[in-house]
DNA sequence: ACCTGAACACCGTTCAAGT
DNA sequence: ACCTGAACACCGTTCAAGT
């Protein structure tokens, strides 16, 4: 249970997180789920702040390898802007929840500077991805795809914020088809 | 200050919501700004849901009345959406708040079916508005405006969004400026 | 009609104490 | 090394009591 322990906290966390946010972190309710009582987390996590970065920060080495792995698995790069929404659909199937980082990125103001560091690491790798992506397809110069990868990235989490209030998948999937059929995604 | 308090309460807790969400609203803080103890919020509202749920009624009626003031102003519809991000960039100036509706959105699972109606009612007259906008170009059919609405307004919500975790208005614009180029909303 | 103090359960956090 | 009970301040809410 030593390791353990510090493994099941981190899982119930990202949990509660996808669904409430980082506000939505309860120490005794996560207790309760691991088996230990609150102050235990303690033991592994020096505050809610620590716990919630540490949460923050897997999240988006996740992500990183997903991206990774779309584009070792799609040379084309045009099939990798096909894939990249799944990666926020997939958040919402199972519970309704939220792509973590854009769900905190509603909370910001209020967060810990070390949690607020994780969040934007998020956003971060999925715009360097999405430009280099965008760079790829010899569509536009570095500048543009920049700028491009951005308002992509925008676009998408909003879509995901957008859909999951009316919990409803297949808003999720119109609004990205829209902005196919609008040119903010290339296709 | 028997209507005055009221007033004050629904101005100070609108400020919260504005920068906290709705869960950011407290109570003994409001209480402190208005001037009075925080049960006496209770004589006023009859709880945080219902206080919640009058100012996020008043931010889409407030809203609402915006966007007529829009189209009476302008005739051409391509001006119309040339202004209609201004509503949420004013958000974000002046202390970096949010969009109050959007912001609910994310904490969205959380709150109390009151409140939830109202921030939904603050997207479907921002899209009703938009689709009206949309049709009236005469460029495409009511199908399509409806569905290009819903992408404009998600689009602009996530760019005020993700402008408002990076502190930057200047991304806001830069990121509707990539909108219009990219050719999801028209100019 | 409008406000208040005191009390409640809930939550993050601390700390001395247990094995 | 890992966990616990008890206590702290903070928050939404209630309620009997004040003017």
């Amino acid at each position: 249970m030593s390791e353990n322990a510090r493994e099941a906290i981190l899982e119930a966390a990202k949990g509660a997180a996808q669904i409430h946010g980082y506000s939505g972190i309860n120490f005794r309710t996560i207790a309760d789920a691991v088996g230990i009582k609150n102050a235990s987390i303690y033991y592994h996590f020096s505050s809610k702040a620590d716990l919630g970065a540490a949460v923050a920060r897997r999240y988006w080495e996740d992500t990183s390898s997903v991206l990774e792995a779309i584009r070792g698995a799609n040379p084309e790069p045009i099939s990798c802007l096909q894939v990249y929404p799944t990666i926020f659909r997939s958040s919402l199937e199972g519970g309704n929840r939220l792509c973590l980082s854009s769900f905190m990125a509603a909370e910001y103001q209020d967060l810990p500077e070390e949690v607020k560091r994780e969040v934007l690491a998020f956003a971060d790798i999925n715009v360097a991805w999405l430009a280099k992506v965008l760079s790829d397809t010899g569509l536009a110069g570095v500048e543009v795809c920049e700028r491009r990868a951005r308002a992509i990235y925008t676009a998408v989490a909003g879509a995901q914020l957008i859909a999951r209030t009316r919990v409803d998948i297949g808003l999720f999937d119109e609004l990205v088809q829209s902005y196919r059929e609008a040119g903010l995604i290339p296709t």
